[in-house]
DNA sequence: CATTCGTGGCA
DNA sequence: TTGCCAAGAAT
């Protein structure tokens, strides 16, 4: 017989978090905290936001870059759209930028530049989902929301050693993680689960050892932490191929593409080319003599693999193209692409400086 | 409920 | 090299 479980509590991670907490740019700690420093609800939405399926790491230079730039609500919702759009470029899924820029104007314009502090009402907000709404309200407004992310869904499996698969398990974690929201500084609770799960419930190799709630941990009694949560097996990503046309005026203009606003990398700029598929058809965007590149690009999305064929020309200033416009040099940065078309870019750049 | 939607790091 | 994973939302 094992020895009986402790049921976990919410001050012992509490604790934990206030001699852990990681320094994170959008944080206030918990010492600042209880000086009564609040945090800029803004810039809590923003992080999230940016934090939504991506690394701290990943985040942090963009949030740098987008707080600098635009330092309140009202003044991203004043922002060029394919301003915002070229900031977000290769930070990935882009609907989140479009969904910025509507939220913001939405709060701008319909709320009085004042974020809404209930998780209602930021639920009805563009881009901002169950855990979004749940993690403004509970880390900007102190309010006890349910906050379930990832990282929750594997403390909350582990401690319970639940082993029904996601995403039908959902629901029952998030039952286990509504018992143990306390009604103390729940802002700071939130943040501590998940910082458990970033730091030590880690996905690989879990530092059980280091773990504030291991004695309540009915994984960790079982020996199964490695293998929870459970998920549901996933698809194989298939190939598909596509033509890239990379067109280069004599005064060094680029003949680039706004995509549209839906569909894979929606909003952003881009090389006219092809559709993605078995069999692409040529689709040049302007007459030319193409040279073909011999590497192609090769690029991984969430559910398939790219093999981009990359074909480049050189243009008189007087062609006028059938699609796309000309961008000239200081206005266009290859920084300002989505990471596939900078793949590409890399490619003809290279190609055609050899030549 | 299942699918679409990026990217980089890591084992 | 391949697969897995990260503070999910929209449809």
């Amino acid at each position: 017989m094992s020895a009986p479980r402790e049921r976990p509590r919410a001050g012992d991670l509490l604790d934990w978090y206030d001699r852990h907490a990681r320094d994170l740019p959008w944080r206030v700690g918990p010492r600042a905290r209880a000086e009564g420093v609040r945090p800029d609800p803004y810039r809590v939405w923003l992080s999230e936001v940016m934090l939504q399926q991506t690394t701290v790491a990943a985040v942090k230079s963009y949030y740098e870059t987008f707080t600098t730039r635009w330092p309140t609500v009202q003044a991203l919702a004043a922002a060029e759209d394919g301003d915002v759009m070229a900031a977000w470029a290769g930070l990935g899924y882009y609907a989140r930028a479009r969904n910025l820029l509507k939220c913001a104007r939405a709060v701008a314009g319909d709320h009085g530049g004042i974020f809404p502090d209930d998780h209602a009402t930021l639920l009805t907000l563009p881009g901002i989902g169950r855990y979004t709404a749940a993690a403004v309200s509970a880390i900007a407004f102190d309010r006890p929301e349910v906050v379930v992310d990832g990282n929750v869904e594997r403390v909350m499996a582990r401690l319970h050693d639940e082993h029904t698969p996601l995403p039908q398990a959902k629901p029952l974690l998030t039952d286990f993680a509504a018992r143990l929201t306390p009604d103390t500084r729940p802002g700071c609770y939130a943040q501590a689960v998940m910082d458990l799960g970033a730091t030590i419930c880690t996905p690989r190799n879990p530092a059980c050892g280091l773990c504030p709630w291991r004695r309540s941990c009915a994984a960790w009694q079982a020996g199964t932490a490695t293998e929870l949560p459970r998920k549901a097996p996933k698809k194989r990503k298939p190939t598909r191929l596509g033509i890239a046309y990379l067109a280069r005026r004599v005064d060094g203009a680029w003949l680039l593409e706004r995509r549209p606003d839906s569909g894979l990398l929606g909003g952003m700029l881009g090389w006219p080319g092809s559709d993605w598929g078995d069999d692409p058809q040529e689709a040049p965007p302007i007459r030319a003599e193409w040279k073909t590149l011999t590497e192609e690009a090769r690029h991984t999305f969430t559910h398939f693999h790219l093999r981009l064929t990359v074909r480049t020309a050189l243009l008189p200033m007087d062609r006028r193209p059938d699609r796309g416009e000309f961008i000239e040099l200081p206005d266009f940065r290859p920084s300002d692409l989505p990471t596939v078309m900078r793949k590409a870019f890399d490619l003809a750049h290279a190609g055609m400086r050899k030549s």
